[in-house]
DNA sequence: TGTATTTTGTTTACTACCTGCACAAAATAA
DNA sequence: TTATTTTGTGCAGGTAGTAAACAAAATACA
């Protein structure tokens, strides 16, 4: 057996992950981005736009006036193919097809939650709710991402602690996945099947932010958010998800902030993950969450509305925001990221007090070393079914000629 | 200008590596490596050979009898170039001309310390001393690497915590070690100046241990030491050292594992670095230190010949070995490293009481993460010079053609 | 002992991918 | 209108790899 890369243009990926991330706009950029000579550039876009990917349009559009023949304009090609995105969460899923440049093309949510006690059924609808997608939209699908509130080990794609789905602890997601996929009938030109992956929800919103959100240029992006329920963290360095050796690596909810702190689902004590998730915020503000459903939205909703006239939400949130702020100064020790970013109810306790937070941090870590680190609110609405489909556009990312091959 | 990356053999570099690290004793280890053709392979083994970088042997030596015609050995030239490492700690200082494969030709070390009130003075001694060797020994020098027990930001080169040898935050120890390095007349070829490099000494013993010690072969390597003084953290993926945004990552002295603790001269409680150092240990035990000097060594030799007869050190072993555990636990949920490695003291904690530090470990990571990771002891005795050295061969490893333009 | 088999090392085309250069095209500046 | 600047493209050339054939050096086995 051959385990050589194949050969064929190596640099024909990296230019089409330039346009996908916006950083190449015109063939100059391309250029520049690349390190190669016009001529290599635009033999690069002319490929792949014959593979149907991207646009050229000679029409420069808002380009600023300047000396020197303009540039035609490289844009993803917006009727080219999808990719499938997909999110199972504790109070429902979501799918959605996404085009490069990480725009939606087409997507469909539901607060019905999937079946806690049959893994098999939830994948289902999910796959057939994705596939009715594709079937009205027509487009042509490259792969499909899954993303779930639970580390996922690679690169066997079991879910280690799927929990907050009432999933057993081992569950082999992609597995599932694939087969539901394939059953709903979503495959490839010739009816091949399309490949699938898996991944921690946190993990994925944290890819797509980094390619399409508030974390673009960012070398070593850490993001900390919480998700339906609990909290997760990830960390984007030089444009790929650190993952650990196993898939497992960023567990940042189970760092602790308060070793004689409430006990946590993962057997330890004071982990981020119960000390600053919704269920804690509700808590520490003395609400009741009314049903258990949609707890993330109801403490967004507390924070976002009665912070004003509150004192016990001010008071809860300023107690959340110390632990946040501990928590993410280990972090920063540890990992020296040039960024953060916070997601979910994190996103509005920085929002609520962006200077208590960020003094809570820079006091914690050693030698000023917090103190200048951006701490930014996550933009993208729906960053885990972006970042699922990132997964299933990486392969094309990586060489676009496989799109012709297959 | 022109920033392409200049052309030329991409390969040669990897390959020069393999070699250097042992990993392609034979011309086909070097084709399976490089997943490149024999021929190919060939004609890089040759082109190494012309730049005096390694030996081809056609004597088989120790290979086990196999069938079809036997590989020649690629070995990396004994009598070649070699780089200078150098080291700073509180105790003292030493240096070393280091070799490819990480062989050490010749070294010198003091135990007297060098000016904690003038840097430049304190790098002259360093560098006269490197000077000396070189002269002694005739080599050709391809650079000079310096090791300090300090966070070095990158960069600018700057110390930003050197502060158990005494000097202020900020130092600028790339500038100062370059111009001394230059006054001690250590150049290349045509008196050339040799290019410098200087970073935190954990980091460059973890990097040394990577290539040519205990984390060969490891992909997410985490090595947690004591220095001379305090404790540091490295963490090796994929064969390149983690150093977050600006050189400062992984400072895993400075994890938290005791939020009530003992003060930190960084400000906080509680850290690694004062719960499980060898002052700390000492103090556990009910030592008083003999004198300030070496205390790492008096707290080794304690461990290591009164833990079977005396109760008060297999106490404070067992103390130390706890919160040691804890600190691991929280950095293999955020790390998930593949393998382990603990230097000076806590080398011998883990060998004084191995079964307890894996299950102090294993007990604080969730869903048993932890458990499966192998913990092992340091190997090389100088890995900060041999890692320093390590950093001045980069250059030659990334593209081995320099030392002909040179 | 001789022959088949296996693995290694080298030589010979051949090819793909990028460079460098020349020239044309399309804008601004004067 | 002319000079200048920047972009787009065509063409020759070089280099670093592949592929295939052959020679060399060992073991395995009759």
């Amino acid at each position: 057996m051959d385990t050589r890369p194949e050969r064929g243009r190596p640099l024909l990926g990296p230019a089409l992950s330039l346009i996908h991330a916006g950083r190449a706009p015109t063939r100059s950029a391309l250029t520049a981005g690349l390190g190669v000579t016009r001529a290599t550039a635009g033999a690069m876009a002319a490929e792949l736009q014959a593979l149907g990917l991207i646009r050229v349009d000679s029409t420069p559009g808002g380009a600023a006036a300047a000396p020197g023949r303009p540039s035609h304009r490289l844009t993803v090609q917006p009727s080219g193919p999808v990719a499938l995105g997909a999110q199972i969460h504790p109070d429902g899923f979501g799918v959605a097809l996404v085009g490069l440049g990480g725009h939606v093309v087409d997507q469909m949510a539901t607060r019905r939650r999937v079946p806690s006690d049959d893994p098999e059924q939830a994948m289902w609808r999910v796959a057939a709710a994705g596939a009715r997608l594709l079937r009205r939209t027509g487009r042509r699908c490259v792969g499909a991402g899954l993303a779930v509130p639970s580390a996922v080990a690679q690169p066997e794609g079991t879910a280690v602690s799927p929990l907050y789905v009432g999933w057993p602890t081992g569950t082999p997601i992609w597995d599932i996945f694939t087969r539901q996929v394939a059953r709903a009938g979503i495959t490839g030109p010739a009816g091949a099947p399309v490949a699938c992956w898996a991944d921690n929800d946190i993990n994925l919103a944290a890819l797509a932010e980094h390619r399409h959100g508030a974390g673009r240029g960012a070398d070593h992006l850490l993001v900390v958010a919480t998700g339906h329920r609990g909290v997760g963290g990830a960390l984007v360095v030089k444009g790929m998800l650190y993952t650990g050796s196993t898939g497992l690596g960023m567990e940042a909810g189970h760092v602790s902030v308060d070793t004689a702190g409430r006990p946590c689902r993962c057997g330890s004590r004071g982990c981020l993950d119960v000390e600053t998730d919704a269920v804690s915020f509700m808590d520490a503000a003395g609400r009741a969450p009314s049903h258990q459903t949609a707890v993330l939205d109801q403490a967004i909703e507390t924070l976002r509305h009665e912070y004003a006239a509150d004192p016990a939400v001010r008071a809860a949130a300023a107690e959340l925001i110390e632990r946040l702020g501990l928590g993410l100064a280990g972090l920063v020790n540890v990992l020296n990221p040039d960024r953060i970013l916070l997601g979910g109810l994190h996103r509005y306790l920085l929002e609520a007090d962006p200077v208590r937070l960020r003094a809570a941090v820079a006091e914690r870590s050693p030698w000023g070393r917090g103190a200048g680190v951006p701490l930014l609110a996550c933009v993208l609405d729906e960053g885990s079914l972006i970042g699922a489909a990132e997964l299933a556009w990486q392969p094309v990312l990586d060489n676009p000629a496989v799109l012709s091959a297959g």
